[in-house]
DNA sequence: TACTACATCTCGCAT
DNA sequence: ATGCGAGGTGTAGTA
C-alpha cells in the first residue's frame, strides 16, 4: 500500500477514534520503563480507541511492544519510509516504528458495553470455602473472607471448635514458596497484633510444590487439597453445545 | 461483510497460515483454566500464524480472551450467524465466538526473524552491580550473580572485607513485602546450609515501600538505592532523535 | 516436565 | 497516588 494513502487513512481513522489495525514491515525502538530495539521485520500493529497500542510479531502470545492508553500517536512521512511515533506523557514512554512497507490497513469504530463474567477465580475459591467449610475440616468455622486488613489480605479467616484462629491462603494453582511466605507473614502479624501464640495456617490449593510443602511443615502449617470452583458454564444447562464439545 | 464471504476468506488465509485480523460483533464463551462469558459487543479478533488467538474489546490494554498456540480453530456457519470455535488439546481450553456481524477482514503472511534487544531488566541490574560493586558499598566484593542454587535464585552474592557473606536482591521497581521475604528466605537458607550466623541481606532498588522497609529493619537487612541501567539507547549517540524527543 | 522468579507485567481495590 | 495481591497471568531458565 502506498505510504501516502496509508497516512491519509490512518489519520482519518485516528481522528475518528476508530480501532485501527495494519500489517507492516518496520524497525522498532521503545524507551520507557526499559529500553528496547527490534530489527526490521513484518508485524501487525493495533491502535485502540482509547489510544492503547500493541505490536505483534507473527508468532508468540504476547505483543512485542505496547503502550497504555493516555498518549498520542502520529505518522511522519519521509520519501521511502515513515515513522509511527507514539508518546505517553503519563508514563513517559516512547515508541517509534520506522515503517518501510505497509501491506494493509483496516479500521472500525467498535461499540461494546459488555464486561466479562468469570468463574474460577481465587475469590470464588474463598467464597466456596466459606460456604462449605467442611472442605477444610470438620470443625472449621469461617468468620470472614477476602478481608483487607492492615496486616494483609486474608483469603479466609476463622477458627476451630477449640477457638484456635485459622488463616487460609487460597491458590488456584500450584502453591509455591511465595504462597507459604505470604501465609507466614499473615500468621506472624496476627500473632503479634493479638498477642497470641497459636494461630493455624492452611494453604488451600489443588497442588503444592515439594519445596513449598517442606517449608510449610517446617513452619507448622498444613495443606488442604481444594480445587477452584468453575460452575459458570458446566452447571448451566443452557450451554449444552459447549458440554458436548468438552465431553 | 457477508458471512459466507468471510468464511471463505478466513479458511483460505487460515490454511495458508497467514496472520488474520477481523472486526466483528459477537458473544464469547471461554472454558479452560477458568470459565467466562461475555455478552454481545464489537471486538477485534486476531489469529496468528502459530495459532495464537486474541480478542480485543475497543478499550483496555489486555485482550479480553486469548489462546496459546497449539490448538485449532474453525468457523461453523448458521443462517444468520456463525460460530468461531477454537480448541487447544494441550491446555484443554475452549473458546467460542458467536458472531452475528463481520465488519472487515484482513490477512497477511508475515516474515520476521528478529528478536528484541532489551536493556533495563533485573538481570542487567545485577550485572551492573557486579561490575560496579561501589554501588552497594566501598568494601563489597561480588562473587557471583544470577546464581541458581539449591537455596534459591540469588541476584548478587558476595562478601565484605571482613568476610561476611552478602546477599543482594535486586528489584527494578519499588521493592515490596514480597521482595523482603524473598531475601529473608535466601539469607535463612544460606545460614542454615553453611552453619553461619551472620549473613547480610541487601535490597537494591530505586524505591522501597514503607511496610517493606519496616520489615527490612526488623530483620536486620538494609536497603540501597540503585536504579536499573538503561544504556541501550540513551548511551548510544546514534539515537539523537530519541534523546531530543525525551529531553 | 516441574519449579522458580521476572515482567516495559496488567489490573483492581483499598488506604 | 501508592501499596498490595491476583492473574485464564506469560515467559524464560534450570534441574
Amino acid at each position: 500500500m502506498d505510504l501516502g494513502v496509508f497516512k491519509d487513512k490512518f489519520e482519518e481513522a485516528y481522528a475518528k477514534k476508530e480501532f485501527i489495525t495494519f500489517f507492516c514491515k518496520c524497525k522498532i525502538v521503545y524507551s520507557g520503563r526499559a529500553e528496547a530495539v527490534l530489527g526490521k521485520g513484518d508485524r501487525m500493529v493495533g491502535v485502540k480507541q482509547d489510544g492503547t497500542i500493541f505490536v505483534h510479531q507473527p508468532e508468540g502470545g504476547n505483543p512485542i511492544n505496547y503502550m497504555k492508553a493516555g498518549g498520542s500517536a502520529e505518522l511522519v512521512k519521509h520519501d521511502y519510509w515513515m515513522f509511527f511515533k507514539a508518546y505517553n506523557p503519563l508514563t513517559k514512554e516512547y515508541l517509534e516504528l520506522e515503517i518501510s512497507r505497509v501491506y494493509s490497513f483496516a479500521s472500525q469504530r467498535l461499540e461494546d458495553g459488555q464486561k466479562q463474567l468469570l468463574a474460577g477465580s481465587e475469590a470464588d475459591m474463598s467464597d466456596m470455602i466459606k460456604q462449605n467449610p467442611i472442605l477444610i475440616s470438620d470443625d472449621f468455622k469461617p468468620l470472614s473472607r477476602e478481608e483487607h486488613t492492615k496486616f494483609g489480605f486474608i483469603d479466609v479467616f476463622g477458627h476451630d471448635n477449640k477457638g484456635t484462629l485459622i488463616i487460609i491462603e487460597c491458590k488456584r494453582y500450584t502453591a509455591g514458596l511465595d504462597a507459604v511466605q505470604q501465609l507466614r507473614r499473615y500468621v506472624e502479624k496476627i500473632k503479634e497484633l493479638r498477642g497470641i501464640k497459636t494461630v493455624s495456617g492452611i494453604i488451600a490449593s489443588p497442588k503444592i510444590s515439594p519445596n513449598a510443602e517442606e517449608m510449610l511443615k517446617k513452619w507448622g502449617f498444613t495443606w488442604k487439597l481444594v480445587n477452584p470452583p468453575m460452575r459458570l458454564i458446566r452447571h448451566n444447562k443452557s450451554q449444552k453445545g459447549l458440554d458436548a464439545f468438552l465431553k
